[in-house]
RNA sequence: GGGAGCAUAGCUCAGCUGGUUUAGAGCAUCUGCCUUACAAGCAGAGGGUCAGGGGUUCGAAUCCCUUUGCUCCCACCA
């Protein structure tokens, strides 16, 4: 049958894809072999693949697929997450695109809108990960809203609560006037934002009217001067002593508030007076509770001034920011304004300005839950992969705030706090009961009076769970509770793979809830991806157009060609800088491995023909070649250096198979092989195939299917793994000699014009034992080898070294002299230097006391080789310039 | 403002406990080749003051200090 001379992935990928599913190769269940386990980071639910699903992704399937190959049981989680901001934006915008408003909906029928959206969109990303190979487990398949994912979520917040670890209170969170949610600490971006620095004056107030005196205060804020609750200095500020029990008015408004002092004002800094906003501020707010100020709240949830400001009500914050300026200007109130750069928060998912803003929420105390969370990190229970990455958990595990938990959002999992009409609350499970723990403290309640908590939970508050949750939804929130079989088989899984940037989010916060409720860390290894980037390092976003679209990119380059690209540039914890000539590398990789075959499937065999001497060395080198190989992998995914792995098996592959072994083994023109040597490279062949299997799983399957008759039901993906075996570091040296000798053979026939056909003779000096000789007879058509004691070399014919062997090449013509000594010349003069230093060294006395005796030994190697070289160039061009 | 990290070939990175390192790989570049598996290939070649400076040491890309330049994290001095 005619092979293509290209490889063509379309034609192969479906194709083994279906056929792993359909023989279910994927599945796993809890049997008797050791687990390997893999928990996905869950993608959010209404996403769409980029690059960094697709670095993150291919990783973990070549985990799986080795840890499958080694015998293990593996099993990798799949699922999505709900995300309840950035859906709900999602359907929001869609929906007011159609015309319709979130607030004309009930929270049923918009409920309703989700999930249609969800049954639609949801999933496309996992379809886009079958695309990759991704060798998940789909009967497993979670989404973080399955009504047992939810109903753990709901448990641990009854556990929580009880435990006395979650309260209700007011506090000042970052407002999202986009999205019109509280957001955590860690969903706020702060960005360095061009704004100004206003200078306004205060009048002094005389009984109520303003005095000639006035104090200058800067604010970013003018539109917030109305909520000032007082002015603060600093009790030390000698300019403002005498301000000490004055009142001041606020301008415009003409409201009195109290001067009072606080060292929390930096004396340098504007003015040195402080205007306080306890309502918009939240140092301001601090200092509000320090002092006993009133709170005056005058913007509202969309960031509106409302009528508590008395003027401008109803403008937006930033419309307003800029029409009080114009009528401080005109009141004469405006001293001066500055350029300023300050930090400001950013929402991270509406991109909206951040509003600090108070309001009751739901928290859950994180001291504790930290400090364990923390010790395992610390104690290298669980790794951090690279480690620099502990350093920032700790800082952040050290500084922990409580965790603002409650949305103001519809879609996620409901507060199961439910109010009486007294309005105390009891929190429970479910509504049946809450009505019996409601009548514990008032028996008239009926279920109607019972109003449930219009929030929804954080959607970390769910994806915290995850690890236990995909395998035991009953367990969460039930420590005391016996796992499931599931659980005990799986948990604690072995690989976590994700991104820093959600290393407290979601990886800490994994930790302190598995913990919580198993008792056990979560994963093992935490491996950190870095972040994809653009070639010119730029984070590669939709606004930016700079991300190829994955599934584009794998339909022109094969899904192995992109996996393969992908893994050559990343190291872990480095972010990686993309470049599609990666992905050709890997294309062309694919390409070189289909190549192969087709050469090895097209030989014919003769049982009758003998092995010759050069197949034989060719294979006893081969196999040590790849036992080094294999040694070396292992150590490389032990680090999980897992590019360096994949460039060991690709140098294995192209250069040590390709390149040596499979030219040394191939039969002349139109002569048959021995069937012999054949059968031992289809073994080699199935072997590097096995290798290869993880990270190109596509192209791998497909050969390994034809390389000989395949039973239905039979796959590599289940094969086991080629193992460590002892190999010989001697004849792997000699076998370099041989191939070292074989390049100096060919660079000559390059540099003196003399066809590969043409065959010639080479003579070795002593050190050489004459091994591989087959082996270079063949590859540079070297008709003898002649060993000879003392290596006599004349003007006809070129010699060269290999370490410390010398070797000669009788040519029919005399040589060009001149380029030849001024060649030697110049070696002798690099080796000249190199033995300068070498001596420089050895004739330090510290240096030979000193170092240990093996440096010194390799120091004194070093010397004796490079004057044996010298001594052998010198020879050489004193025999051709006499000649 | 505080903390952490990084800087090695044109690019992306190795270089692990200081000693086969006058520094390696892959890609890219250049020069030959459409040689009967592969031009997505083959055979060769060039390319580096290991960011700058100082120190420790018999010995430094590697350890310490410092300068510069990037990156990240934390922190709302209005």
């Amino acid at each position: 049958m005619e092979i293509p001379a290209k490889y063509n992935p379309a034609a192969v990928e479906d194709k083994w894809y279906s056929y792993w599913l359909k023989n279910k190769f994927f599945h796993s269940e809890p049997n008797e072999k050791e687990p390997y386990t893999i928990v996905i980071p869950p993608p959010n639910v209404t996403g769409v693949l980029h690059m960094g699903h697709m670095l993150n992704n291919t990783i973990q399937d070549v985990l799986v697929r080795r840890a499958r190959m080694k015998g293990k049981n593996a099993c990798w989680v799949p699922g999505t997450d709900h995300a309840s901001i950035a859906t709900e934006a999602k359907v929001v915008a869609k929906l007011k695109a159609e015309g319709i408003e979130k607030s004309s909906l009930t929270r049923e029928e918009f409920l309703t809108h989700v999930w249609e959206w969800k049954e639609k969109h949801g999933g496309i990303i996992l379809e886009q990960l079958k695309k990759l190979g991704a060798s998940c487990d789909w009967d497993r398949t979670k989404f973080t809203m399955d009504a047992p994912m939810s109903r753990a979520v709901i448990n641990t917040f009854v556990y929580f609560y009880k435990k006395g670890l979650i309260y209700r209170g007011v506090r000042m969170v970052n407002w999202d006037p986009e999205s019109l949610t509280a957001v955590s600490d860690e969903e706020v971006i702060h960005r360095e934002t061009k704004s100004k620095l206003y200078y306004l004056r205060y009048y002094l107030s005389e009984n109520g009217k303003p005095s000639g005196r006035y104090i200058v205060i800067a604010t970013t804020r003018p539109e917030t001067i109305m909520a000032d609750a007082a002015v603060c200095v600093h009790p030390q500020d000698e300019r403002y002593k005498d301000l000490k029990g004055k009142k001041i008015l606020i301008p415009l408004i003409d409201k009195e508030i109290p001067v009072i002092e606080d060292s929390y004002v930096t004396m340098d800094f504007g003015t040195g007076c402080l205007k306080v906003t306890p309502a918009h501020d939240i140092n301001d707010y601090e200092i509000g509770l320090r002092h006993k100020l009133p709170v005056l709240d005058i913007i509202d949830e969309h960031g509106k001034l409302n009528e508590k400001a008395r003027i401008l009500v109803g403008e937006d914050r930033f419309a307003a920011r800029k029409k009080i300026v114009e009528m401080l200007r005109q009141g004469g109130y405006l001293e001066k304004e500055e350029d300023y750069i300050s930090q400001v928060g950013y929402s991270e998912r509406t991109n909206a300005v951040i509003e600090p803003r108070l309001s009751l929420q739901w928290f859950l105390k994180m001291e504790s839950l930290a400090k364990k969370a923390l010790e395992y990190v610390e104690s290298d229970t669980i790794r951090l992969i690279p480690d620099k990455f502990k350093n920032t958990y700790r800082h952040w595990m050290e500084n922990v705030k409580d965790w603002c938990i409650s949305r103001q959002l519809w879609w996620g999992q409901r507060i199961p706090a439910y109010y009486l009409p007294g309005g105390e609350f009891v929190v429970e499970p479910d509504e049946e009961t809450a009505i019996e723990a409601a009548r514990k403290i008032d028996p008239s309640v009926k279920a109607e009076d019972l109003r449930q908590d219009e929030d929804v939970l954080d959607t970390w508050f769910s994806s915290w769970l995850w690890p236990v949750s995909v395998f035991d939804p009953e367990k969460p929130g039930f420590p005391d509770r016996k796992p499931n079989r599931e659980l005990a088989y799986y948990y604690p899984t072995n690989d976590l793979i994700t991104a820093p940037e959600i290393l407290f989010f979601w990886v800490a916060r994994m930790i302190m809830a598995g913990n919580e409720f198993t008792g056990k860390i979560p994963f093992e290894n935490v491996y950190l991806t870095g972040i994809v980037r653009d070639k010119l390092g730029r984070k590669m976003s939709k606004s930016l157009g700079n991300s190829p679209d994955p599934i584009k990119l794998m339909e022109s380059y094969g899904a192995d060609g992109v996996r393969v690209g992908m893994l050559l540039c990343s190291s872990a914890g480095n972010d990686i800088l993309f470049d599609e000539s990666q992905v050709e590398q890997g294309r062309n990789f694919a390409n070189k491995i289909w190549n192969a075959y087709r050469l090895v499937q097209g030989w014919e065999t003769d049982e009758n023909e003998m092995q010759p001497e050069y197949a034989a060395l060719a294979v006893k080198w081969f196999e040590n070649r790849l036992n080094k190989a294999i040694g070396q992998i292992e150590d490389h995914f032990r680090k999980f250096r897992l590019s360096d792995s994949l460039m060991t098996v690709y140098k294995l592959f192209w250069d040590d198979f390709c390149s040596w072994y499979l030219e040394i083994v191939k039969p002349g023109f139109r002569a048959k092989m021995d069937s012999a040597t054949y059968g031992t490279t289809v073994k080699f062949f199935d072997s590097l195939l096995k290798l290869l299997h993880p990270y190109m799983p596509f192209i791998t399957e497909e050969l390994w299917q034809n390389l000989k008759e395949r039973k239905d039901g039979e796959t590599l993906m289940l094969e086991r793994m080629p193992e460590e075996a002892p190999y010989s570091e001697e004849l792997l040296a000699s076998f370099d000699v041989a191939a070292q000798a074989v390049m100096n053979i060919r660079n000559i026939r390059q540099s003196k014009n003399i066809s590969p056909k043409e065959p010639l003779e080479l003579h070795a000096g002593l050190p050489y034992k004459d091994e591989m000789g087959p082996i270079i007879r063949k590859l540079a058509n070297v008709s003898a080898i002649r060993v000879l004691p003392k290596l006599e070399t004349d003007a006809r014919g070129v010699n060269f070294m290999v370490d410390t062997i010398e070797f000669f090449v009788p040519l029919k013509n005399f040589i060009d002299v001149e380029a030849e000594v001024a060649k030697m010349k110049a070696e002798m003069e690099y080796l000249e230097k190199f033995l300068k230093t070498v001596n420089g060294k050895l004739s330090n006395e510290k240096f030979v006391q000193n170092a240990p005796a093996a440096v010194v030994e390799m120091e004194r190697k070093k010397k004796s080789d490079a004057e044996m070289k010298i001594e052998n160039l010198k020879n050489r061009i004193c025999i051709l310039t006499k000649a």
